[in-house]
DNA sequence: CATCCCCGCGCG
DNA sequence: AAAGCGCGCGGGGATG
């Protein structure tokens, strides 16, 4: 033997004709007492333990410890958790808990270069598993360590989403609790010398709270959830009969043939309805079998009874969309719930809730391909339907106590507010993007044809025989090097050339870089901003284009938007393009952007009084550092001016400001450092560190605050905004500080954004209702003959104080624009109030 | 042919 | 250690 050991080095000793097989592919190994690896590893003396024994609390243990495979000091000595990874785990582990902790892998040979172990191999494991746990009498929960043993409980879940939540399992016929946490492994791999990594100190947090916790928790409960329990009525009479007995909320789940109602094509199958005890569902449109009261019932429901959704953004837009102006009653929302409780954006579909909630993943008892749903029958699907709704009901009753109440009615608001804004559409102007279409279409064939004659690439093509494609970032950057004689960096990932606008700004003189550049710049304006536009004529009998909002997915609990984007449109640079978007025949499109929302944010979160007091004087903080700025570095205009050819003093000025600004003020607000600023500006590294050290000696509070959010984060694994909500996800970098300003800055919006919706169904003004939403940016429609009167209901709204943190103002500018979204005009700012 | 990742880039 | 953060989308290219 040489220096190494184990099962891996004596497979390396193998002829190579045997190696060639995967060493430990079993095929269908689970009658078999064992694999190939395991009958391998008995015919080399060496390796004492043919299989791994359970280890440690090995009768009583009341937890196990469930790993993925043996490593290299596992394989030798036979016993699981030894090796480092192990060492790192039994740190975690409390004194007075060390006597209950059992310890095993899921496969019990060591895979070669400990890669993971294959399906199979784990498969024919498992019996092994099995005997283990009806050895242990006393489990009441599992450690999972890292993926391996994730995917035998909960396979559609990733482990660094779902670590740190407890979910009830099945194991020998008995409820256990299964807590996954990250992998000591991949731990030990992210560390580095000196201090805690992100995924250290989340291991750390998630294996704290359970030892804090785990003797709390209440017996598990794995709950049987029977298609067959499904109540199929027949007639309107004998549904309603159920209803009335129903304790509210009652969870609707609604089957329907396109996500929205308004889409072309949009059909309404079935629905169920459920208490959590009686569960009932009925076709309403269902081709094989329509029924003519299905939609009746709905209705009636959704005006006369409180109603919970999972997810009741999809349930709403149809009921609005049916209800054609009645009222609809208050409802409940157990994915916003999720989203709460489990504090991340993350898991919070029903299969995992359900999952994570009762033990079982309603997804996987009927399998209901939900693309094709027509091809299922109708009894099915109809249990499908129901076994949703139930699951949907029992999540909620599960956690809606465990949820912050305030924070949770925000959550419903937003709801609401952007089912209703969907709902409502954007007017837009075909000609318009047809015009511009055009017109970019031109340039596209202009750069493209020029491009190809250029030398370099008629080399390329020639030498490699193929098509340049100016849209590879491949091609592009192997002409560039190859036959342009480009020195450029590679990409930190996947080690191609770096072929992105800042790396090809660096060479203004060279015909390929300004030509990509070109392209791509005239590729993503037609294929990202005018086509959608032209495109939702076909998608949507109304014309209307109809963008879709997220209200749950998005970490810091922004809005985020979808087919298009709405929320990226330009507005810098061919900020033209949004003459697309025009204001209903009559009104005017009202945009109020709010002023240095984040900072505001920070000011708040900080207390910092110099921040505080230059945001209250409104004393211009960018403008006063990039005076500090030429202090140390008195060529940095001149610099400007030779960039860009500006030459009026005022605008040079104007321009320094902007860039020190977002690159130097905020970047450093936001967590940034020396290194980066100094890349971004093009300013000596010397010079921006002399800067941040006065900038730092201002900003005390800022700093403190900072390190305040770090700590937390390090300390307690958890991230929270001014309004309470926490964050539990694995958090790189400077998200602990970002992700509070920005979470705080997004609650305050959708504050108004909710209440301007809820005034609007209130008073019956669709006026008053907001119709886009771009994070510090609310926009509505106003009758063109009385906005002012419009203005004055809105503004106080948007800068109203909430919140008793609020110790600066908040302001919004208010534009007009009379025919599209990009020609407007200045139409005041507002100041609110705020607490001293 | 579908799916995934990478790259690049628009917005706040 | 070095690091602003948060998104969605389109095209290319590899993979199965």
């Amino acid at each position: 033997m040489d220096g190494r050991r184990g099962f891996a080095a004596a497979f390396e000793q193998l002829p190579r004709h045997e190696q060639q097989q995967t060493p430990f592919a079993v095929p269908a190994a689970t009658e078999r007492l064992g694999c190939d690896a395991c009958a391998l590893k008995a015919t080399w003396p060496q390796i004492t333990s043919p299989r791994m024994p359970l280890s440690g609390a090995t009768v009583d243990g009341t937890i196990l410890c469930l790993a993925e495979a043996p490593g290299e000091e596992e394989d030798e000595y036979g016993e699981a958790l030894i090796g480092p990874s192990g060492q790192l785990l039994r740190q975690y582990i409390p004194a007075k808990f060390q006597q209950q902790i059992a310890y095993q892998n899921i496969v019990r040979c060591r895979p070669t270069n400990n890669r993971t172990p294959t399906p199979d191999e784990q498969k024919a494991c498992s019996v092994y598993l099995q005997q283990d746990f009806i050895q242990l009498m006393q489990l009441k929960a599992i450690i999972g360590l890292g993926g391996v043993p994730l995917r035998q409980f909960f396979p559609s879940a990733a482990i660094t989403r779902v670590r740190g939540l407890k979910f009830p399992v099945l194991v020998a016929d008995k409820p256990v609790w299964y807590y996954p946490v990250l992998h000591p492994a991949y731990v030990l791999r992210s560390q580095r010398e000196g201090f805690e990594s992100s995924a250290e100190s989340v291991f750390r947090n998630d294996l704290t709270a359970f030892f804090e916790e785990v003797r709390g928790w209440p017996r598990p409960e794995v709950i049987r959830l029977q298609p067959t329990s499904v109540i199929l009525p027949k007639t309107l009479e004998q549904a309603r009969q159920y209803i009335t007995k129903m304790k509210p909320p009652i969870a609707i789940d609604l089957e329907t043939s396109e996500l929205r109602p308004y889409q072309r094509g949009a059909e309404l199958l079935t629905a169920a309805f459920s208490d959590g005890k009686t569960t009932i569902a009925f076709s309403i449109n269902h081709p094989r079998g329509p029924t003519l009261w299905g939609l009746k019932l709905l209705l009636e429901v959704a005006h006369e009874r409180r109603w919970l959704a999972h997810n009741a953004a999809f349930e709403l837009s149809w009921l609005l969309h049916y209800a054609k102006g009645q009222a609809i009653k208050p409802f409940d929302d157990s994915m916003a719930v999720a989203r709460l409780a489990y504090e991340r954006e993350t898991v919070l579909d029903l299969g995992s809730m359900s999952q994570i909630e009762l033990g079982v993943n309603v997804k996987e008892l009927l399998k209901i391909d939900t693309t094709q749903i027509l091809r299922h029958d109708l009894t099915t699907l109809l249990q499908y339907n129901g076994l949703d709704a139930l699951a949907c009901r029992l999540c909620w009753n599960r956690r809606i106590d465990d949820v912050d109440p305030s924070n949770y009615q925000r959550l419903l608001g937003s709801i609401a507010a952007t089912t209703r804004m969907e709902q409502m559409g954007l007017p837009v102007s075909v000609e318009c993007a047809e015009g511009l279409k055009a017109h970019w279409l031109t340039q596209q064939r202009n750069t493209r044809h020029a491009a190809r004659r250029l030398l370099p690439v008629r080399q390329y093509e020639q030498d490699l025989a193929v098509e340049f494609k100016i849209t590879s970032p491949v091609d592009v950057g192997r002409v560039l090097t190859t036959y342009g004689n480009l020195d450029l960096p590679r990409t930190p990932k996947g080690g191609q050339y770096a072929t992105d606008d800042m790396t090809l700004a660096k060479y203004p003189k060279n015909a390929l870089a300004n030509y990509v550049l070109a392209d791509r710049e005239a590729s993503k304006i037609i294929s990202t901003y005018l086509e959608p536009t032209l495109e939702a004529s076909s998608l949507y009998p109304d014309g209307m284009l109809h963008p879709q909002y997220t209200t749950m997915f998005v970490a810091t609990q922004r809005l985020s938007s979808r087919s298009p984007n709405i929320q990226n449109y330009p507005s810098r640079k061919h900020a033209d393009i949004r003459k697309q978007f025009v204001p209903p025949r009559g009104c005017v499109f009202a945009k109020f952007d709010y002023g240095q929302l984040e900072a505001r944010v920070l000011a708040m979160a900080s207390q910092d009084p110099v921040l505080c007091q230059s945001i209250i004087d409104k004393f211009d903080i960018h403008t006063h550092w990039l005076d500090r700025l030429l202090e140390y570095y008195p060529r940095y205009l001149e610099r400007i001016a030779k960039q860009t050819g500006e030459l009026d003093e005022t605008k040079l000025r104007k321009q320094g400001r902007n860039i020190i600004k977002s690159d130097l003020v905020f970047n450093s607000l936001y967590g940034g450092g020396a290194t980066g600023i100094s890349e971004r500006t093009q300013i000596p590294k010397s010079v921006i560190e002399k800067l941040l050290e006065e900038f730092w000696g201002t900003y005390t509070g800022v700093r403190h605050w900072h390190k305040q959010q770090r700590a937390e984060y390090r300390y307690h694994g958890t991230i929270r905004t001014l309004s309470g909500r926490v964050w539990r996800g694995i958090a790189d970098g400077n998200a602990p500080i970002n992700y509070p300003i920005q979470g705080t800055a997004a609650d305050l919006v959708i504050d108004a954004m909710n209440e301007l919706a809820e005034l609007s169904v209130q008073q019956g003004d669709p006026y008053l209702h907001p119709r886009l939403q771009i994070h510090d940016d609310i926009s509505l429609f106003f009758p063109a003959d009385s906005v002012d009167r419009y203005m004055e209901i809105v503004h106080p709204i948007l800068t109203k104080v909430r919140y008793d943190w609020q110790c600066v103002p908040l302001t919004v500018e208010a534009k007009i624009g009379e025919v599209d979204w990009y020609e407007m005009h200045d139409a005041g700012m507002y100041e609110g109030g705020y607490n001293e």
